[in-house]
DNA sequence: TTGAAAGCGCTAACAG
DNA sequence: CTGTTAGCGCTTTCAA
């Protein structure tokens, strides 16, 4: 049996309460060797606190809950870094769940087990949600929110890139360096993001007075396979001097592939991802990406979700990561 | 006020130990439209079990913890996914806790949390632990093992490839192909790890008949830069044949620097990885590498400990992961 | 400056 | 087939 609180107090020879106090850091008024006695006991014995017994009691957790896509997603380290950053100066610990992307079985059983738990907050990486789920998170009345995708549904709180700007940026950046015909590899149509995205890309050949035409764009699920398997399809002799890849991983593939069909990047074509990870710096050439503010979003999740502000949707920040693999065209 | 199994016992008119049995599954014995009235009014309440309560009476924990090394070590992804796949087999949830490498402060920290939620089992990712910690772990008396790493104080359990065999293995698939000039990069040495691929590679050698030279190892720390200077240090001009970078992204950083300095991989130099991890694909060319089965490592982890036999260390087996980094000496 | 006592929500004997 | 009762380990009034 471990030692207890209780324990302590009997060769101590005072009262659990006084333990707990002391253990809890409320030493003002205790006499100063009661303090010291009772700690040195509480280490000799080998005491470690229940966490359970006291979350029962004191009605609160802190515990902060993420739960993370299992697709194979490369960005989420980068945010489950932010939050930790910002838990653990909150003294907060942190704990992992995955589910399926949209799997809802899966997704169900991942919310029940954090709010069973009464966690002190959720963050939900990358995950839309059916009807079901959002009604049982909302019921929970613990605070959570989306990380990492932006949702339709406009009473689900978020934090993510501006997925429009971010698809009218990346056309944008490709357009004003003289590219005009542009393909965009890997977008998972039909979802809110990928979707927003295009209209982004769309808009930018409007505002430019240009055409885009539809089998420039080959949708995916943001994979490395997708964007070979959009390169593969489009060939070495494609009309398109530049494409955008709807991730990084996507953008390698199309870059990969174009390599290994013998074309030259970025002179023959432009690659440009979109994430802006790690992974931008250990390709040849080095991917140049629409970087955005994965850590950033952890922290910020973090905080408001401590803060007991209302929780609202905001946008973070996107900017350029410059690499070797755009160019204007030749 | 969250809803109670009291909550529950009043309106269903019956007591709260038959909504706690028929709740927990166990309606052998009861009748059914009791189980079925009961169940329909905890939905309808919006119940949601408390765990905390639930852990405290029965003594017990559902949940795995892994702690996590917060160096970028680029497989630890892979390990958690089979930790993942078993956990979810066996209705156990994982907490993932991060701790820094070394860093002993933010180590007891990691493990001090983990104990005072009584979990079931610890599982310690790439994590070399100080004299108090172990004592900590031990004390504690909840079953651990470490992944990842092989550690030297014998009756610490891990779980890990044998790395003096994967240090002999290396090197010998190199000199087998006609090598005899063999770097080795960004190897941790110092480290009881580092040490011994070290030592298999020497062994390599000394079977071969064959000398190695001191300048032709450069130590470091597993990372990409640790490769990129490695590769610096030695040149262009290098007597170099093939190179064994301590980590996928060891290698990788030698390659691209080889590249760089406008070497051709692989013929003019071969580069080889240790981990074979999803990197390998995705730079070109493809990296050769020695495989460990980290997917394995975290299955097997887990089944370890909670199979209630005796927790001893093992190890997993690799092999070589083809790619296009690796020729023979031209 | 300290203690007594109540109770968080749940489970599990033991009783009927 | 179902209820009564006790208690897990901790915190926190309230009282001294």
């Amino acid at each position: 049996m471990r030692v207890t609180i209780k324990d302590i107090a009997e060769t101590a020879k005072v009262s659990p309460s006084t333990v707990s106090r002391i253990l809890t850091g409320q030493t003002d008024n205790y006499a100063s060797k009661t303090v010291k006695r009772v700690c040195r006991i509480a280490v000799q014995m080998g005491y470690q606190k229940n966490t359970a017994a006291a979350e029962l009691v004191t009605q609160k957790s802190n515990v902060l809950a993420v739960i993370v896509s299992e697709t194979k997603t490369n960005f989420s380290e980068e945010i489950i870094q932010g939050i930790h950053s910002v838990a653990l100066t909150n003294r907060l610990s942190v704990m992992i769940v995955y589910a399926g992307e949209s799997d809802q079985a899966l997704q169900h059983q991942a919310i029940k087990t954090v709010i069973e738990r009464g966690v002190r907050g959720i963050l939900l990486l990358a995950i839309v949600p059916g009807e079901e789920n959002t009604r049982l998170l909302r019921s929970s009345h613990i605070p959570f929110i989306f990380l990492a995708t932006a949702l339709d549904k406009k009473d689900l709180p978020f934090i993510s890139s501006n997925d429009f700007d971010i698809g009218y940026q990346a056309a944008d950046y490709l357009l004003k360096l003289g590219h005009v015909k542009i393909g965009f590899a890997g977008l998972n149509l039909g979802t809110y993001v990928g979707d927003l995205r295009l209209r982004g890309y769309q808009r930018a050949f409007q505002k430019a007075g240009l055409d885009w035409r539809k089998e420039w764009i080959q949708s995916g699920r943001w994979t490395y396979q997708d964007g070979v398997n959009a390169m593969k399809g489009w060939g070495r002799a494609t009309e398109l001097t530049a494409i955008i890849g709807a991730s990084d991983l996507a953008a390698i593939g199309v870059m990969n592939t174009a390599l290994d069909l013998g074309m030259t990047v970025p002179d023959q074509l432009s690659v440009l991802g979109i994430d802006g990870t790690s992974l931008c710096h250990i390709v040849r050439p080095e991917l140049t990406a629409i970087r955005q503010a994965f850590y950033e979003m952890g922290r910020r999740g973090v905080q408001i979700l401590i803060n007991h502000t209302s929780i609202k949707s905001t946008f973070t920040s996107f900017d350029i990561l410059p690499g070797s693999s755009v160019t204007a065209p030749q």
